[in-house]
DNA sequence: TGCACATATGAATAGATCTTCAAGTGTTGT
DNA sequence: ACAACACTTGAAGATCTATTCATATGTGCA
């Protein structure tokens, strides 16, 4: 249960809290979804998502990436599960599939928004 | 207002989303953010901060990583704000400084752990 | 069939990131 | 002052990631 080679000052706490520590695979898959979260051109083609489906080139036209750019992000997140894709015809449009992933944008952007009317002094776009 | 060198499938739409898509400096900051979530490491450093303050060295215990490289992260998260410092004598405590990133780890935390419920195939940890 | 289109993929290069080791800062105790 | 301690920092190397260009797949239309 301890394989841990540096020293401890408050051993209870340090094993209280290793015993909250969430799985080694929830962590994982967590900072992964996060991860993919972490690229402003993902993640300018999940908020273009938000509203609802659109294809490749509209999103590459949103998101002011090459349509090859975006196909390779929107195979990443695809292989995710956070995008699925619908064929019609040689179109692919592609919508978001994890409400969880939603709820992570929906509070992330809302709190940068907030926050940047609350302190623009720490950087904004003229 | 166009700068695209991409074809357009549904210009309305395009326009529209594009509207709705947060300024750059919103977006940059969102994703760093993310970015800043989205090491394992630092994952397991920030979820150890949840219940509360720790010092370095049980921080480096609890997260099973070196001190150095502990510090290293708390830097990058400290630059951040998203914990800060308490200095008592040569120990140095840190706290989560953000209630927005605590809500963030809160819900993506529950999620892996309730989607590892949900579909236990992809992925354990024995 | 053949061509244009929408998307997907592979390989390569450039850039960022993480970990480690070594050394630095400031504090406590003798 | 000196040494042990807790933490910080810098630099180097290995690994990961992102973007681009070229090419492949598959659809629609003439």
């Amino acid at each position: 249960m301890d394989g841990c080679a540096v020293k401890v000052v408050d051993a209870e706490r340090v094993a209280a809290v290793r015993e909250r520590m969430p799985a080694p695979a929830d962590l994982a898959d967590t900072a992964e979804v996060f991860g993919l979260l972490s690229d402003p051109n993902r993640l300018r083609l999940l908020v273009a998502l938000l509203d609802g489906e659109l294809c490749v080139c509209d999103l590459a036209a949103v998101t002011g990436q090459s349509e090859s750019a975006a196909s390779h992000a929107l195979r990443l997140l695809r292989a995710h599960r956070v995008v699925t894709a619908r064929r019609a015809g040689r179109m692919a449009y592609y919508r978001l599939a994890d409400p969880h992933v939603r709820m992570l944008l929906d509070l992330a952007l809302a709190h940068a928004e907030h926050t940047d009317l609350m302190h623009p002094e720490r950087g904004g776009e003229g």
